[in-house]
DNA sequence: AATGAATGAGAATTCATTCAT
DNA sequence: AATGAATGAATTCTCATTCAT
């Protein structure tokens, strides 16, 4: 019986291959890019170290792959969440609470995401999805500086600063602060303060 | 004698250990954690491997000292800022501006310190050491705060907000910021905003 | 019917042989036995890796049979040019010039033919062709020797000699010389040297 | 106590070395440059194979520093054989002799020296290794014409041609053909042969 | 105390071969 | 008969750690 590309085939192939990357995922989430060795990935999805490199070009590749695919998602979250009708600041402030609620989830995961450099390749891709991550921020801004719902200011500092402080909020020592108080910060840091609109007391 | 023998032995013992010390600083400077192997300090220091055992336990012990060290001469820089007369806001102020120049100057090891995984033990030494740092930047908001500079807040979400929202403002992919600009917007967050304080217009 | 489809199935079985079996050789001759890896001559030959399995036994089994056929093919180039009428040594000038133009032509196909080895299978195959080649070359020089063109010698040893002369000759790292002053040099071994008969002077 | 560069530990160094070469050479002889692997060498050697990499770059630099060695010691016995007083024609066929009968000594080290290609870098040691040993060669016989014991002729290709007649004796598949007869060989084809001085016959 | 040679476990990658389809 | 995905042993190289000197 000839050899055919079946359904079934091509079924085991995506299957084989999304049990890599998930394997992949799994093992960074738990240690970080440092516990991504292929040994472990094959291990984990239950295949030949040799069958690792029919799916990828080899580790690099796969590292780069894990990564997009998990930066993606949170990208697309992000984008989902600020989707929604105006007011826009509303949407921000669910969007960057709901990005706190799930790197608290997956804190390691989170880390590795964000912060650890791993291979230049990674590396590399994380600038890249860095720079998506702030633009999504940044367009959102904007649009709320426009609709008047935020005062003029320097919009790529403001979204790389609500980043930052969203990563090392949720990342910190703080033993998983409450993501409303978080959201509240960083939705403080897009009012720019002068000194003719005094704090207001409770 | 003896004992002056003892006394330089001693020193020459000081004196290599904070080669090594520093050997390790300017690796980690240059190439990240990655770069800092045992061999490589050790050369640079001057020493052989096998001295550098005698100095350290390993290379983790390693690794951890010469992060604390980093890490501490930033907290240092940083707590001395913030040590000056009222009002403390500008004290802050100046402090986060510093911070950032040095970060830019440096950024390879400001990264290193910040973000850079490499070990467990140096994770676990810089979840330290971010709380330090953190403690520190919140002493000082809360002396504002005391002082009526600044509004009541969640002080520790908002230090940990502010050392966020520096790293990423400065490590991002955004070619040096100026640190005047970041500053501002770090100083904005810590007045919390209200619907009853519309944001001005320049 | 079945006959019929016997009679095509064979035609084709036939061609996928030699399909596989020249993909070898395009590769040897490129790269040599080196290059020569199941997965790139099924490739080359438009089959998958498991057919190359089907028509050789292995690996080993292939590239002997590459080998032998390239080889064949050169020992049956010599034999049809040693294959004309008297003059004996015309013929063999003739050959070994013909053989050395070819051998310029195709570098590395002739240095995998005649020099590497890769394989133990290869290297005795090599062994039994350069056995074929010499004896091709010695009857030539025998039939020389007995119509009077060439005085009594070893002819084994004169033929292998002239063998590895042309080889060498070609192969080593001269830069192409002229076939024809090889070709001289050959046959002047043919022709034993003893004081009696004084280097000739032009 | 200090450790130091002591007689006794560079002699040992000096025994690793001139071990991890030697079994590398042994290899090479049994097995062609195909078996010369870096376990095996380190095995051979009695050492770890971290320690051949203290001494060689690596597997290129190894193989490349066997090959040479190899091959030095013998363009060096032909050279001394080539050094003595003339005629230069008896030290030429005493350096015939001497190299054939070292050859049949060590059929596959001969081999894989003169023909095996296995590494690029050893490839490129080989062209260098042949040129220098034409050479030497071509020195001879260019003071042999000189002398007027040899008439003028092609001097490389002569070279060459001796080399490969030489190697192709010796290795093909003759079993052990007497040094004798294939420098009787090599010593005619260095007398150009003209229809003038015709065979003579014993 | 200091040295640095030696160690060997561990990592990435290749490729001949097998086998379910 | 044919396919090509899967396998895993083999290979090169790195580097933290040890130990005789």
């Amino acid at each position: 019986m000839a050899y055919r590309e079946t359904a079934k085939t091509r079924a085991r192939q995506r299957a084989n291959r999304a049990r890599i990357l998930g394997a992949g995922r799994r093992l960074v989430a738990e240690g970080g890019f440092q516990a991504l060795t292929v040994a472990a990935v094959a291990e984990r999805a239950g295949v030949a170290t040799g069958t690792v490199y029919r799916y990828f070009d080899g580790k690099s590749s796969l590292a780069v792959e894990v990564f997009s695919e998990a930066s993606g998602r949170e990208v697309e979250v992000i984008t989902e969440a600020l989707a929604g009708p105006p007011p826009v600041v509303e949407r921000l402030a669910a969007a960057i609470t709901l990005w706190c609620r799930r790197a608290q989830a997956g804190r390691t995961l989170a880390f590795a995401l964000l912060a650890e450099p791993a291979e230049p390749a990674v590396a590399e891709a994380r600038l890249r999805y860095r720079a998506r991550y702030a633009a999504t921020i940044a367009g959102a801004i904007q649009r709320a500086v426009r609709c008047g719902e935020l005062p003029e200011q320097d919009v790529s500092v403001a979204a790389a600063g609500i980043v930052g402080a969203m990563a090392e909020a949720v990342l910190g020592p703080h033993g998983d602060p409450d993501p409303e108080i978080i959201t509240a910060f960083c939705l403080s840091a897009l009012h720019p303060w002068s000194p003719r609109c005094p704090p207001t007391r409770s």
